[in-house]
RNA sequence: GUGGCAGUAGCUCAGCUGGUAGAGCUCCGGCUUGUGGUGCCGGCGGUCGCGGGUUCGAGCCCCGUCUGCCACCCCA
């Protein structure tokens, strides 16, 4: 009985079991974020194309091939959003939020979509939340990116969590860097592995990840980014650093880390996790001291984060338990049908959860129902108007007083 | 976008060298003449991903396609 349509490639449904999971690292992330002043906002999920080539970059992959771009009636060319801080960095602007006390701190949780070849942990439409600091240059900001996201996957319990720091320097220096790099590679081209070689003008940073023997003798004279940063660079790096260490919290400094954005500046770092296999990024971000300008609004530094809520799921692989419920509303007999609803709804203001049959059943088919949904307690209604208080787990049943069922129900006593 | 593996009931899977589908779990009902959980019995439920081909005959062989997974790539 398969029906003929299925969610479309790369997308999936949330189904109760998991929306219980999700529904948690919702609520942990939310409280996290606001215990530190991160406000919750929202944007749309599509934008005008122009933004994120912009924002993004038109060189990279997200622009050049993994967008969901179209014309809308009046020839205007959007794109479901691939990213959320450039969107973000556009309502800044739009609303003038540079003239509110800065650093303004803005968090978020949405779909994001990107034209990709599914695989697990990645996928055509999936969900992101993040938070971003706009407005500061303090280092001090980039240190408390990362512990929150840090503290979040540590309340979650996520297993096997490792996190990589790095530092691009500004967008000169970065540039100045991968000509230095690349100059290295092609002076030792003999040397190097066929694709890597082949990727020295693609993406020469990928030289460092090979496993290759020749190459690896090459890479240990090469130049990095982390070494060659000037001055004011090397001195935020630094402080980033201290701070991370007086919080306590570990950290990899790993000069080949790259992000795949045109916008990052200084500090970037990624939240990794052994468990997930190829998609092992969780989450990350960085600075972005240029993206606002860029995108027409003054020169304003910021600094944020994302993270895959699909992949610490996957990292967390649990499974979470039903809810349960406090009670059941069974009725003996059908004319009590009315009565058995109002004493729900009564009863759900007085913060019990409560559920009644909806499905025409017989009182042992009321029984076996509650049974399952894992209800504590069931409150039988008589034809006659007297009531029976059953405890599912000992199998006691005693007469429940009528007249004060809510008081029955929440006095504790059973 | 490239390469590889897979696709049988809602779920987990079996199905020998091709002879026209089976188990467990779930769900519904009975044993139990209003009272759940264990047990026993019964029932519902399958275009064998989809389309084409070979064959007297295809879940099983061949081709195509879709979807998932693994790796590349990329990133959250």
């Amino acid at each position: 009985m398969a029906s003929r349509f299925q969610a479309p490639r790369g997308t999936f449904d949330v189904l109760p079991e998991q929306g219980r999971a999700r529904a948690r690292l919702e609520r942990a992330a939310a409280e996290i974020f606001a215990r530190a002043g991160y406000e919750p906002v929202a944007t749309p999920a599509f934008e005008d194309t122009a933004l994120f080539e912009r924002g993004v970059g038109k060189s990279t992959d997200i622009v050049r091939k993994e967008m969901f771009t179209f014309e809308d009636k009046g020839e205007r060319s959007l794109t479901l959003r691939p990213e959320g801080t450039a969107p973000i960095c556009r309502a800044y602007l739009e609303h003038g939020m540079h003239k509110l006390a800065q650093p303004v701190k803005l968090s978020y949780l949405g779909p994001f979509f990107r034209h990709e070849r599914p695989q697990a942990g990645r996928y055509r439409q999936f969900h992101q939340l993040g938070i971003e600091c706009i407005g500061t240059d303090s280092p001090l900001a980039d240190a408390e990116v990362i512990m929150l996201l840090s503290d979040l996957l540590g309340e979650l319990g996520v297993p096997g969590v490792e996190l990589r720091l790095g530092s691009l320097g500004s967008l000169e220096s970065r540039r100045a860097y991968l000509e230095d790099l690349k100059a290295h590679l092609h002076a030792h081209e003999g040397e190097l592995s066929r694709d890597v070689r082949e990727r020295i003008d693609v993406n020469p940073l990928r030289a460092f990840d090979s496993d290759d023997e020749g190459t690896r003798a090459v890479m240990e004279s090469a130049p990095t980014i982390v070494g060659q940063l000037d001055g004011e660079d090397a001195e935020h790096f630094a402080e980033v650093r201290a701070l991370l260490d007086a919080a306590g919290i570990a950290y990899a400094v790993d000069p080949t880390l790259v992000r795949g954005l045109d916008y990052y500046t200084r500090t970037i770092f990624s939240f990794v996790c052994d468990a997930l296999g190829a998609q092992s990024e969780i989450g990350g971000g960085g600075r972005y001291d240029g993206l606002i300008e860029q995108l027409g609004g003054p020169a304003t530094p910021a600094v944020g984060f994302a993270a895959g809520i699909e992949r610490i799921l996957l990292a967390l692989d649990e499974e979470a338990p039903a809810a349960g419920r406090d009670a059941f509303v069974a009725i003996a007999d059908p004319g009590q049908r009315g009565r058995a609803m109002a004493l729900a709804v009564e009863l759900r203001h007085a913060g019990i959860s409560v559920e009644v049959d909806l499905a025409g059943r017989g009182l042992k088919g009321q029984l076996k129902h509650a049974n399952r949904i894992g209800a504590a307690r069931v409150l039988i209604l008589e034809a006659d108007g007297s009531a029976q208080l059953r405890d599912m787990e000992t199998g006691e049943q005693r007469a429940a007083d009528p007249g004060n069922l809510v008081d029955e129900m929440t006095g504790g006593g059973s």
